[in-house]
DNA sequence: GAGCACTGC
């Protein structure tokens, strides 16, 4: 394999780029002494101040392209509430893709603009808000886009606010996605609201065309760009000269390369996933070399969730794993495939935080340039829309077909989640939503399916249960993944899962697994609590996540009480009351279980394989399943979901009764002959 | 004997 040599520009990389003398200036580190309002007129984007303000007084629309580091996030809000866009107790929105964002922004803002945080200046993520209770005071607010989305279902004009700011639209979420589409129409009824799109990457066109569009009244909702030069670090980007055959090898070799041969500064190696860290980490500290330089190998999450300060070289061997959903089966599939060229980019970009660096490729460029994607498909069109499109409908957008989505997911998927949706009797006949039931089901913090379990809980008498289910699968699995490869630490493992496994499967363990924790944690120090945690296998960070949002589930829960439930009682006596809870009647949890997994059922055949009930579809139980380690195989299961990876895998699975999928939805399997179960 | 991209309400 022909490889980068140390030192020179051949004979494995070619150099595209030099230093770059009109790249902008490095910030200078004493600049962080200086008074704050120093350090904010040393952005970037301070220059633009005036045409920003000026863009946005004649213009419903504005496209900020701005690159990391222009202070766009930060800057912009305060710019909007100082030339009086908050006036009058109207108030500044700003969302991020991520908790952690939203909040240290807020935080940030509020200490620029020397208020206390939760004033002026407030956030709002699940399970957490800082926000004014007096109204009308917090002016600008910093929230995570889906949180946006539920304020939608109780004030769909977004009243309050009289400029909506969509941060880091270039990553295009599904929560962007969809409110994208959504303040298109808020705009043609709302002529004072403004809308700011920021992007760090060139797709602001497309941005801005989709704002562009005439209105009923053929009045345009004019739309326009500004581009805001970052505060990045040039970066030279290498190539390699030939195809590398095994790019785990190439990317040991070139931070090994780079170790010997380049000044100081930290690695960071892109791998698309954890099998892939687990062999480079162990490659790359093969020969011991003097001198200490820190390697990061990390997947995605180096891209943008995480900054990793002193990071000067990248290893990029473009490729990425990445999920997409195939609406014919209602399969996820984990592909590995190459990044798309703007995802390169941004890789690249984490070179030249702090300092120029360097960007090695380990790919030709002639191989770059025509085999990978200008862009990576958006969310919208590689997810199950089941939940989304329950979202829009509880919105009151009756026509989904015609919603005005940025970039529109395929017929075929929007057909399979809507017949989901109308299987759990979400919607009716004319595809309208139902009421009581799929209202409450929208309103849920939860996959429609776990919605409808929770909803019919009330029914089957276990709501305590259902609300244990659902926290514990919306968390990643309690049980913690072995580290290392030994036999011990697998057996270990498996010993540990013994304690609470049962045979009917991996909900009645995780509600096993849920009430230990519990009792443990009342019972004992946080220091106890952990060590327990450790001794059990079990994740304490997803186990604490669990029983919070099991708390915020249980609100919702009390919300939906049905009207029999105790209606002679006024709510606060209600609330005081335990929930229905199965006991030791765990046939009725699993009923309940069916209710909304009824199209996730598998039997076992003849020739020793299950197969889906609905399509015949050959599938195994994940590994991780009790089900898969203990006890013998049961003649039905129905399972959480279904993942292709190296094989087709259900994860979750429980033991059913065949006769409850007939009692509980005969008319799905009415529908659909020959596949009785 | 076998396995797991990343968020978010």
């Amino acid at each position: 394999m022909a490889f980068w040599k140390p030192g020179t520009a051949g004979p494995g990389f070619v150099q595209e780029r030099g230093g770059d003398a009109e790249a902008p200036v490095l910030v200078d580190p004493k600049l962080s002494h200086l008074p704050l309002s120093k350090q904010r007129q040393a952005l970037p984007i301070y220059q633009y101040h005036r045409s920003l303000l000026y863009a946005l007084e004649t213009h419903r629309t504005l496209v900020i392209v701005g690159e990391t580091g222009s202070g766009k996030t930060t800057q912009v809000p305060q710019y909007l509430h100082q030339a009086g866009w908050t006036a009058g107790g109207r108030a500044v929105v700003c969302t991020q893709p991520r908790r952690v964002a939203a909040v240290t922004v807020a935080a940030r803002v509020a200490q620029e603009m020397g208020v206390e945080l939760g004033e002026e200046v407030g956030y709002a993520v699940r399970f957490d808000e800082k926000c004014s209770k007096e109204v009308g005071r917090t002016a600008l607010k910093f929230v995570t886009d889906g949180l946006l989305i539920r304020e939608m279902m109780l004030d769909p004009l977004l009243s309050r606010y009289s400029v909506v700011m969509l941060d880091e639209a270039h990553e295009r979420t599904v929560h962007n996605d969809i409110l994208f589409g959504l303040l298109k129409k808020v705009m043609r009824q709302r002529s004072d609201l403004r809308l700011i799109v920021a992007s760090a990457t060139l797709d602001a066109e497309e941005f801005r065309d989709f704002f562009e569009t005439a209105d009923k009244e053929g009045d345009k909702l004019t739309a326009t760009i500004l581009s805001v030069q970052g505060r990045q670090h040039p970066v030279d980007i290498l190539y390699l000269e030939a195809p590398a055959d095994n790019y785990v090898r190439a990317a040991a070799e070139a931070a090994l390369s780079i170790h010997e041969t380049e000044p100081p500064g930290d690695i960071l190696i892109f791998m698309p996933g954890a099998e892939e860290i687990d062999t480079v980490q162990m490659a790359v500290f093969e020969p011991a070399k003097p001198g200490i330089r820190k390697v990061i190998v990390a997947t995605n999450v180096a891209e943008t969730s995480i900054t990793l300060d002193g990071v000067k070289y990248v290893v990029d061997p473009c490729f990425v794993r990445l999920p997409f959903y195939d609406p014919a089966t209602g399969v996820e599939s984990l592909v590995t495939t190459v990044t798309s060229k703007a995802s390169a980019t941004q890789r690249a970009g984490r070179a030249g935080r702090t300092s120029p660096g360097k960007c090695l490729r380990l790919v030709t460029e002639t191989d770059f340039n025509s085999l990978l994607p200008a862009r990576t498909p958006p969310e919208v069109q590689r997810t199950d829309l089941s939940g989304t499109l329950l979202l829009l409908k509880a919105l009151g957008l009756h026509d989904i077909v015609r919603f005005d989505f940025l970039s529109p997911p395929t017929a075929e998927a929007l057909a399979r989640a809507l017949e989901l949706l109308y299987s759990l009797g979400a919607i009716d006949d004319s595809a309208d939503i139902t009421r009581p039931l799929g209202a409450s089901m929208a309103e849920l913090p939860l996959s429609p399916q776990l919605a409808k379990v929770l909803v019919a809980s009330w029914r089957f008498g276990c709501v305590a249960e259902a609300l244990t289910v659902a926290a514990m699968l919306s968390v990643r699995g309690p049980f913690e993944r072995p580290r290392g490869v030994g036999a011990e630490a697998k057996q270990r493992q498996r010993s540990a899962m013994a304690a609470f496994a049962t045979l009917e499967g991996d909900h009645i363990t995780y509600i096993n697994v849920y009430n230990a924790y519990c009792d443990e944690a009342d019972g004992g120090s946080v220091d106890e609590l952990r060590e327990w945690c450790a001794e059990h296998c079990l994740d304490a960070r997803s186990l604490r996540r669990a029983r919070e949002i099991r708390g915020q589930l249980e609100r919702y829960a009390r919300l939906h009480a049905p009207p029999d439930h105790d209606n002679d009682l006024p709510v606060s006596k209600q609330q005081l009351r335990g929930l229905p809870s199965a006991g030791s009647d765990m046939k009725a949890v699993l009923r309940c279980l069916v209710s909304g997994f009824f199209s996730n059922a598998a039997r076992l055949s003849s020739d020793g394989r299950y197969r889906t009930v609905r399509e015949g579809t050959v599938l195994t139980f994940h590994p991780s399943s009790v089900l898969a380690q203990f006890g013998s195989p049961p003649e039905y299961v129905v399972y959480h979901e279904v993942v292709r990876t190296t094989q087709l895998f259900a994860r979750d699975v429980s033991a059913v009764d065949p006769r409850w999928l007939l009692e509980l939805a005969p008319h799905f399997f009415a529908t659909r002959g020959g596949h009785q179960p």
